[in-house]
RNA sequence: GCCCCUGUCGUCUAGCCUGGUCUAGGACAUCGCCCUUUCAAGGCGGCAACACGGGUUCAAAUCCCGUCGGGGGCGCCA
């Protein structure tokens, strides 16, 4: 049965491209029907910190992932590392300097491994130094606990970055100085940043959290990231977890580096708000609204969900939405400067605002249906394009150029706020 | 410096293994048109790539070699 698993070390956010890792280990272990572990890799006391581990577990489950088994705690294991390091020492194939336990590299070898990405790769021995696997505090470096993990979870596949193919041939020595015959290792490429150098900070948000406040939606994140060095076949872009791990195959990861592109995630995150139900969008609507300055608490889950129907298609991140809809919300609403110059600074503009207004004070049925038949009686009769008083009122209720249909939005406003504004405009 | 990985449109990629079907396909971005009440959404179309140089071959994006470019590693960090 494949086991692998995915050992995040909890001195920091989920990085992008730790998910991304943790993602397709998770595809592998799925499609398989294998298991998929998680072990916590807490050997640096000084840095590692609880609330990095409640973190990094909360959006593994965010982004869809589940894992088997309770997640295991390298710092609960030091006394093995010491043991098997001894042990490694007893055959002489190490040697004690300081309190550190350091393995002997026998030079002049070719350590050869087959990587299920990158194909046959030979290191020789005479580049790789004396390896230290405890050190003089005490605690496993990161390459001796990893193996006796890997050997104690008889993990199958060590599915990793990049970064750790210089760390395999190492890794390979002590299996063989332990007994154990290696796993199977795959190597996965590196997502870069925008200008080609490795993602970092200064590239914007590398966190999954960061993105998660920003407002992507898990399922377009995920998609995303399993895009970037996997491709579904049949020019399918779009598809959810639970299509990948049917499709997925190890054996088709690209072994080439990608650049993380902000634009094609905000793409998909915008496809995937189109399609996401109103309901499950109001209260991840109503969690960005609250980080705002907007006092929503007036206004009924009816109301607002009229709203994310009017504005669901237009945008690109959930924490677009307070920007968009803010006229809805409250009567000091910003007002676009280039717009009020074009619409509002003429009077015959302001003369059909007027006009409107008056026609609409005798509605009854406040509906868009009858506003647009008003506005479109009234053009004409004076002789207009309906957009000559269309352009003009919306700037009127919303402060913008662009936005909802007017009719719609009129409706959802009401008739009492809509007049206070046209009438405002006036003064 | 040494070692390793890697190089198809601006970006993600299909094709490469099993040379000819590739005047290189798709998606994002971009540009134009249509729709239209603005912005989106949607529809249609355009621009745009086999890093370079040598081989091998009747034929190379596909195989081989070299150059150049990009990335990673060389910790008693993980």
């Amino acid at each position: 049965m494949v086991k692998v698993r995915f050992a995040p070390s909890p001195t920091g956010f989920l990085h992008l491209g730790s998910a991304r890792t943790a993602l397709f280990n998770w595809l592998h272990a799925r499609h398989t029907g294998g298991q998929f572990l998680l072990r916590i890799e807490d050997t640096d006391k000084v840095r590692s910190d609880k609330k990095f581990l409640d973190e990094i577990l909360e959006d593994l489950k965010w982004l869809g992932m589940d894992w088997d088994e309770e997640p295991i705690y390298q710092s609960q294991r030091f006394d093995t590392y010491r043991e098997k390091a001894e042990e490694v020492l007893s055959k002489e194939k190490a040697y004690r300097e300081g309190d550190a336990i350091i393995f002997k590299v026998e030079k002049g070898r070719n350590i050869e491994f087959e990587d299920i990405i990158h194909g046959n790769i030979t290191t020789n021995t005479d580049t790789i130094k004396d390896q230290v696997m405890i050190k003089s505090d005490g605690s496993p470096t990161y390459n001796f606990s990893c193996v006796l993990d890997d050997i104690s979870l008889e993990i199958t596949h060590v599915l990793r970055g990049d970064d750790h193919i210089s760390n395999t041939p190492k890794q390979i020595l002590f299996y063989e100085a332990l007994g154990y015959t290696p796993p199977k290792f795959g190597h996965m490429p590196l997502i870069l940043g925008p200008d080609g150098a490795k993602l970092s900070k200064r590239h914007g948000g590398v966190s999954v959290e960061e993105y998660k406040r920003e407002g992507f939606l898990p399922e377009a994140l995920a998609n995303y990231l399993i895009l970037l060095g996997w491709f579904p076949g049949e020019d399918q872009e779009i598809l959810s977890l639970e299509e990948a791990v049917k499709l997925f195959d190890i054996n088709d990861m690209s072994d080439v580096q990608a650049k993380f592109d902000i634009q094609k995630l905000r793409w998909l995150n915008g496809e995937y708000i189109m399609k996401e139900k109103n309901e499950d969008l109001l209260p991840l609507l109503k969690k960005q609204l609250s980080a705002t300055k907007i006092d929503t608490s007036k206004f009924a889950d009816e109301y607002l969900t009229k709203l994310i129907d009017l504005y669901k298609i237009r945008m690109k991140t959930l924490s677009e939405f307070a920007g968009l809809t803010e006229c809805f919300f409250q009567d000091d609403f910003k007002m676009d400067e280039e717009g009020k110059k074009k619409y509002l600074d003429k009077e015959e503009n302001v003369e059909n605002i007027r006009i409107f207004a008056n026609r609409l004070e005798g509605l009854e049925d406040f509906s868009h249906e009858k506003i647009e038949k008003i506005c479109r009686d009234i053009a004409e009769e004076r002789s207009l394009k309906a957009a000559e008083i269309i352009h003009p009122t919306r700037l009127a209720i919303s402060g913008k150029t662009k936005g909802a249909g007017l009719f719609e939005m009129m409706e959802l406003l009401g008739k009492e706020k809509v007049l206070e504004r046209m009438r405002g405009i006036q003064t």
